[in-house]
DNA sequence: TTCTAATGTAATTCA
DNA sequence: TGAATTACATTAGT
């Protein structure tokens, strides 16, 4: 049941394509030369949205006029709280909402949005060295585990198995990282080899 | 030769693709019990030596020739060791007290940036003046350039790309780190002040 | 000591 | 799912 609840979770965030871009850069990279990014910071206010910085942490709901008090001293609170707490998950979904239903009364979808885009993000986990350990001796065997190795996995290392098939996901990229360059190390060896001769 | 290696770490393998997905692990899986999955880790050393880690520039020690022990040797160790045990920091540690013991024997100065290669370190980059300014520039008005911009800049500025990524990186965190400082002061005072009232 | 380049990796987004 | 990219925690050089 935990699982199927985790899945449907899974899939209704899929749905909401429309949560916070972090690419927009590139599109609009390719229409500036770094003249004309240093050219323009002052000049173009107008079509400097695509080249404004994007912080949304520095984020200020000032833009949305003088009586927004809470704008301000939200994300204050919420930045504030890790120094004091370790334990962000709590403080993340306590945000959540707080913020969340701020917004919803004052100012429409932008600044939730970029609200969303350091609040949304899931605190980092802290593998112990044993839940490494077993990940990396199930990986040895079996680099693809299914469904239900995960949610063994899961039961045992007492872990979403969400998390477990994110680290499977990464050691997969580091493998395959490790392999091309093995290989051009291969290729370049034999290379410069042949050179000498 | 340089620029073929970084990019053979990020962007090569968008030809792999169309490779045979693996699907079959799903089956295979259900057959597997983690127990029976963790008997099998004797049989498979091989993969193991896949753990190496993400450290592209070791290359270098090959072109330095067969009468180059150390070169080939202390890395090698270096990087067994992390096969063994997940808890790198200790490993780094100890490997860090073998090699400095090693080297302290033999040479004096220069022996340190060995040293820190021999680790598996690049060697810190020492930004000039220039560098740094064209890039905080770039900074304020763009903190997440794009390949494009970061290619320009590296070739600009004359510095590996992915030194400029790295930057940007860097230079992000600082922005946040001082950001969160700011407004913890804040928070603080306007705390203080509300108590004092 | 402080700042920051470098590292490793969990998390996220997109195709 | 892989690939690219990000944040974040940490290590270590100057």
């Amino acid at each position: 049941m935990a699982a199927i609840s985790r899945h449907l979770h899974k899939a209704a965030s899929r749905s909401d394509k429309n949560r916070p871009r972090l690419r927009e850069n590139k599109k609009a990279a390719s229409s500036f030369s770094i003249e004309s990014i240093l050219g323009l910071e002052k000049k173009k206010d107008g079509a400097a949205s695509a080249a404004k910085p994007h912080r949304p942490w520095v984020e200020k709901c000032s833009d949305l006029g003088t009586d927004c008090n809470l704008c301000v001293c939200i994300p204050a609170i919420s930045y504030a709280i890790p120094l004091f707490n370790a334990g962000k998950f709590l403080e993340t979904e306590e945000r959540g909402l707080k913020c969340e239903n701020y917004f919803a009364v004052n100012e429409g979808l932008s600044c939730k949005r970029e609200l969303s885009w350091y609040r949304g993000r899931r605190p980092r986990t802290a593998f112990t060295r044993n839940q490494i350990e077993v990940l990396e001796e199930v990986f040895t065997v079996n680099s693809y585990p299914g469904i239900d190795v995960r949610e063994e996995l899961a039961q045992k290392l007492d872990l979403d198995e969400d998390r477990i098939q994110i680290w499977f996901q990464n050691r997969r990229a580091k493998l395959k990282r490790s392999h091309r360059e093995s290989q051009f190390l291969m290729v370049k060896n034999t290379f410069s080899q042949n050179i000498i001769k």
